[in-house]
DNA sequence: CTTGACACATAGCGTCGCTATGCATACCAT
DNA sequence: ATGGTATGCATAGCGACGCTATGTGTCAAG
């Protein structure tokens, strides 16, 4: 996978997996990893920001919890995220079938 | 359709329409718009960048003509950029079926 | 006691689509 | 004639954002 392919989409991606349970970053990611059947294997820079700029958007809230002698920024959607969440899954339909009919 | 949403994929879209027939860079456009249901109405800006780029890569060749007092450059895909159309589609359905699994 | 998984953070880079602008020709309606 | 609209190409500069590299620290396994 290119490095630019995910431009522009990566926040419904993480809004997604958030949309099941809340869940701290690192976990985000195996399961980014796991739901995209490998295809998605990002690194912590890369998300992290993310995180932190839908969070500052004000689509997710965060609470520091410890586990097992680890600190963990825990995420969940707000209700602005999940609407968010919707408008990006309409855009995804949208974008996804025009570069079909493209390409086909 | 958001700004960044064609990131990375743009070239896949641009060697498609030259696939069919060879075209000037304003006909890519009204192409591209046609072939999109209205959703890619791309302004020059971003189009002739592209095939640059994509010539430069080599995945492209091009020629002036003259019509009706109108010079246009007509870009045609060479050997390499049909191979490289073949690649951007792999990775479409790819990337496309990745997305698809997260955002279901 | 070192390797590797877990966990977070951020500075800096590079790419690339978009805006804005400029230039030029053709055609149509007023 | 003239002004608007479509046609046609080009490029400077901006901004967004994913990635690399790097740093910090904990814990389990060998």
């Amino acid at each position: 996978m290119k490095a630019d392919t995910l431009k522009g989409h990566l926040d419904a991606l993480v809004l997604s997996v958030l949309a099941a349970e809340p869940a701290h970053g690192y976990a985000i990611i195996e399961r980014l990893k796991l739901r995209s059947g490998g295809a998605f294997a990002l690194p912590e820079g890369t998300v992290y920001p993310v995180l932190h700029r839908l969070e500052r958007g004000g689509f997710l809230s965060s609470e520091w919890t410890e586990v097992a002698g680890r600190r963990r920024r825990v995420y969940r959607l707000t209700r602005s995220g999940r609407r968010e969440l919707g408008l990006r899954k309409n855009e995804w339909n949208a974008f996804s079938r025009a570069v079909q009919a493209v390409l086909a």
